[in-house]
Parts: C-alpha cells; sequence; structure tokens
RNA sequence: UCCACAGUAGCUCAGUGGUAGAGCAGGUGGCUGUUAACCACUUUGUCGGGGGUUCAAAUCCCUCCUGUGGAGCCA
C-alpha cells in the first residue's frame, strides 16, 4: 500500500492509498461517517460506511475526536460533491491516538484566547494557509537575492552597541563585558560584508524593545537587510521593486489556493506587479497638507498619513530624500542639498504602510564622522565601522525589509501578530 | 507612556439593583450523503481581585490587576 500525500491526490484516482494525518472534524448518520482527514498538505473527505467496511473497524471510526491521530487506507474516488473534487472510501484505519477535547472549535473565538493557544492554533486553515505564505516569499526573497549576486552573510544577534542610537534595546548579561543587546539590525555589519563579497544580505531575527502597540508591530520580528557595494540611490530603489515584485509573482504562482483561503483580493494583488511610484518627502509633505493633513516639513509620518500617501495608488510608493535630522547618521547626505538624506521608504497600499527602508550609506570619512558627533554617538564604538570610509571606500546602498509587514500586505491579513509562527509583542511572551 | 473599551460556564456572549442565563463544545440516544450536519435529552459558575454604598450588587462608586483596539516610535 502507497502512502502518499493528499496535495498529489488527483494522481491515485481509483487507487488504494495510505494517508497519515489528523481528524479535522467529523460528522455521522447512523451507519455512515465522514471524516475530514488533513495531513498538512491538504484535507478530504473519508467516508466510513458499515456495509463496507465492517462493524469492527466502523466502530473504530466513532471513536474518534477531532484532532486524533491516525493512519486511513482507502480508495480514492473522484466525486462532485467533495469541494476538492475527490473522496477516500475507507477500507482500514489505525488509530494512533484519541485526541482530548480540542480547545479550539468549529465556532469564532477570541484574539486572546486563540493567542493562549497558539500552539494548536497553528494547524487551523487559515493559519496552515499564512504559514505556506511565508515559506513562498521566504525562498523568493532567497531566490530573487542569489540569482542576482547577493551572498547571504549572517550578521551577529548578539551586538555592543546600537545600530541607531534612538531605539530602544532588549539588554542581556554578558560575562565580563557588561551587557550585549539583541541585534534590531544587522546593516552596519552588511557595510562590511560588501568589501570582501560585493552584494550581501542577512535575514534573520531582530529585536525592538519599544512599546509599540500596533497591528504592525512585534517585539521579535523577521527582517532582510541587503547591502550592494558600487549601488547609488536610484539604483537601490530599483532593485527593491524588482526584488518586491519578483515576491508578488511568485506567490501569485504558487499560492493562489492559500490566497483564495484567506479571501485575499487577488486582483489587486496583481495590479502591484507594475513599476514602482517615486515620490519626494517635500512632494509628499504638500500633497498631504492638500489632502488637509496638518503635518508639517520635517514631521515624521504617522499611520494616517502613510495610508493617505497610497490611497489612490495600486503599487507601492518610495518616499524619497527625506530632512536628515528624522533619518539615521549612517545615510548619504544629497550633495546638492545636505539638508537631504539620499534615502527611501516603500509604503505598501492597501494600507500596510511602510515594509522597506533603505538608503544610500554615507561614504566619506569625515563627513560621516561630523553626523555621528551631531547625534552624540560616542565615535569609539563606531570605529570599526568607520574604518570602511578609511581604506577603499565606495558608494553603496542597502536596504532592511520588514519580513512580517511585507506577508502581512501580501496576504491580505491585517494585524501581522498572524504571520509569524509564534508571535512576541509587548504583552505576549507564550506559548 | 497616553487615549478608548472590555473582563459572567471549556469557548462566544446576553443579563444594568431583587433566585445565574443562551448558543456552541462535552455526555447519552437517534439518523445511509453530511459540509461549522441535524433532532431529542443532559452536565458545567470564586460574575477578574480588593474595598465601599444598599434591606439586597454581575449590575452603582472607588481602587488594583489583566487584556483588546488605537496613538507615538519604528520594519
Amino acid at each position: 500500500m502507497k502512502k502518499i500525500f493528499l496535495k498529489d491526490i488527483k494522481k491515485y484516482n481509483g487507487k488504494n492509498v495510505r494517508i497519515d494525518g489528523w481528524i479535522r472534524n467529523k460528522r455521522s448518520s447512523g451507519k455512515i461517517q465522514f471524516l475530514i482527514l488533513r495531513d498538512g498538505t491538504d484535507e478530504i473527505q473519508a467516508v466510513a460506511f458499515l456495509p463496507n467496511i465492517g462493524e469492527e473497524k466502523f466502530k473504530l471510526c466513532e471513536k474518534l475526536t477531532i484532532e486524533s491521530s491516525v493512519k486511513i487506507s482507502g480508495n480514492v474516488r473522484e466525486d462532485k460533491r467533495a469541494p476538492s473534487g475527490y473522496e477516500l472510501d475507507i477500507t482500514n484505519i489505525e488509530i494512533i491516538q484519541i485526541a482530548d477535547e480540542f480547545p479550539i472549535q468549529k465556532k469564532e473565538h477570541g484574539v486572546t484566547f486563540l493567542l493562549d493557544n497558539r500552539h494548536l492554533w497553528l494547524r487551523s486553515k487559515k493559519q496552515n494557509a499564512l504559514l505556506k505564505i511565508r515559506h513562498s516569499i521566504y525562498y523568493a526573497i532567497c531566490n530573487y537575492l542569489d540569482k542576482n549576486d547577493f551572498y547571504r552573510f549572517d550578521a551577529p544577534i548578539l551586538t555592543p552597541n546600537a545600530c541607531e542610537g534612538t531605539t530602544t534595546l532588549f539588554e542581556v548579561p554578558y560575562f565580563d563585558e557588561g551587557s550585549a543587546y539583541l541585534s534590531q539590525s544587522g546593516q552596519l555589519y552588511l557595510e562590511t560584508g560588501i568589501m570582501s563579497l560585493g552584494k550581501v544580505y542577512d535575514f534573520g531575527p531582530t529585536f525592538r524593545a519599544e512599546k509599540s502597540k500596533t497591528r504592525k508591530h512585534l517585539t521579535e520580528f523577521w527582517m532582510m537587510d541587503a547591502e550592494a557595494a558600487f549601488v547609488e540611490h536610484k539604483e537601490n530603489m530599483k532593485i527593491q521593486e524588482e526584488l518586491i515584485r519578483y515576491v508578488i509573482r511568485a506567490v501569485l504562482k504558487r499560492n493562489q489556493k492559500e490566497l483564495k483561503l484567506l479571501e485575499r483580493d487577488i486582483v489587486r494583488l496583481e495590479k502591484a506587479d507594475a513599476p514602482f511610484k517615486i515620490i519626494t518627502y517635500k512632494e509628499t509633505i504638500e500633497k498631504l497638507q492638500k489632502k488637509g493633513s496638518k503635518i508639517k516639513y520635517g514631521d515624521d509620518f504617522g499611520a494616517q498619513e502613510e495610508e493617505i500617501i497610497t490611497e489612490d495608488s495600486d503599487v507601492p510608493i518610495f518616499v524619497e530624500k527625506w530632512p536628515k535630522q528624522i533619518k539615521p547618521f549612517y545615510m548619504k547626505l544629497d550633495r546638492e542639498d545636505k539638508k537631504l538624506s539620499l534615502c527611501s521608504d516603500l509604503i505598501a497600499p492597501e494600507k500596510f504602510g511602510e515594509i522597506i527602508g533603505g538608503s544610500e550609506r554615507e561614504d566619506d570619512y569625515d563627513i560621516l564622522k561630523s553626523r555621528l558627533e551631531e547625534e552624540n554617538i560616542p565615535i569609539k564604538e563606531y570605529q570599526w565601522y568607520l574604518d570602511l570610509r578609511k581604506y577603499g571606500t565606495i558608494p553603496h546602498s542597502g536596504f532592511g525589509l520588514g519580513f512580517e509587514r511585507l506577508i502581512g500586505w501580501i496576504s491580505g491579513v491585517r494585524h501581522i501578530r498572524e504571520t509569524i509562527p509564534f508571535p512576541r509583542m509587548i504583552n505576549r511572551l507564550t506559548p
């Protein structure tokens, strides 16, 4: 008897096969029982009909509870009544375990309860679909970068200091060195990597100890930082655009079923695979003011502003050339107007907000040093970073992509807590 | 940190001053085509904690705790 996976069920029409999995749901009607069997790849309705399988096996089926684990053999049969087009007529059943009463029921639940039961919630259809999309996006990003000669370059997670002075860090004791901090970005380290490899990226967890409490924030989230030598501001945005459009196409190709299950507006997602718009910070402020916003030149955008910026757009929008005061020290100053940083934020449409922040990096030793001084950042701590500008400095650029935010936008899930297996938030550390 | 809202059965919620409720889940029985199956019967409570007002508090007041939605900050 061949053991198969449900995703391949079409190939086995008329054949007798074995499937190992769990019982998602069960319905019965006297002499007939319907078991919804799932195996991680898909699900199918398995039918136990008393006259066909005999009393002993029928009684075994009666004992099954939701989420019980089983090995089921049966004949695959095409059936128009079945949602997937196929059913399984059970010929044999082996129970691995009768599950206790499963906490998550076939009904609406509250957020708190679901998060408390995240370890079990992950089995539900919607969460299963989100995890599959997360996987696709992960590999699409890595594939794109690999095809474009970016080497993976893993930045450390335990770091001695902040990459950006302002944000709050998680502190951990570190032997005789005093304290270490969990990384909030691998970017500065990546800049050292390009001097060896040309183009590099990292992809891993990052940590922010801010008490942010919104649908776009986690305290532990995954970030992909990419950095490239001899790439200037405009080309940097081009790379970001190509990457995002590549990811959209990959998900549309691979995850139609999951997108439908999540009720994602697929047409809108398809429309996002078109040239992205670029608008300067200054133009954006003017546009916002025309639309009635009270924002002033020099302010950062709030959630509401981000929504307004993309409200008429099918594609993500780059907002470029921000005032240097509201951007970090490492961004290159615009040589045509040194009050501006050569940077861009990529804002996704459909109210998802910023998904990428990028910039050309300051490559002049003296300007970088004075920027550190302006921000009151101790030079000593960053000497290794300054060194890069001493030994063969080059123009270079990079960006950081918020992985969960990208998943949220592409899958159309409002809160990013569902886009990661175990979300870490201000009030949530378990399970 | 700030603003708003919420906490009642395993879950989702109703009850707003007078004996603690419903639906779902669980249990028992019935049913040969169910799709969150259905039908009948049935078990389940520190009403978030503490204090106060009252003859009487889930209900009104104070306080604390916990959570949710959002803001700020950011990816």
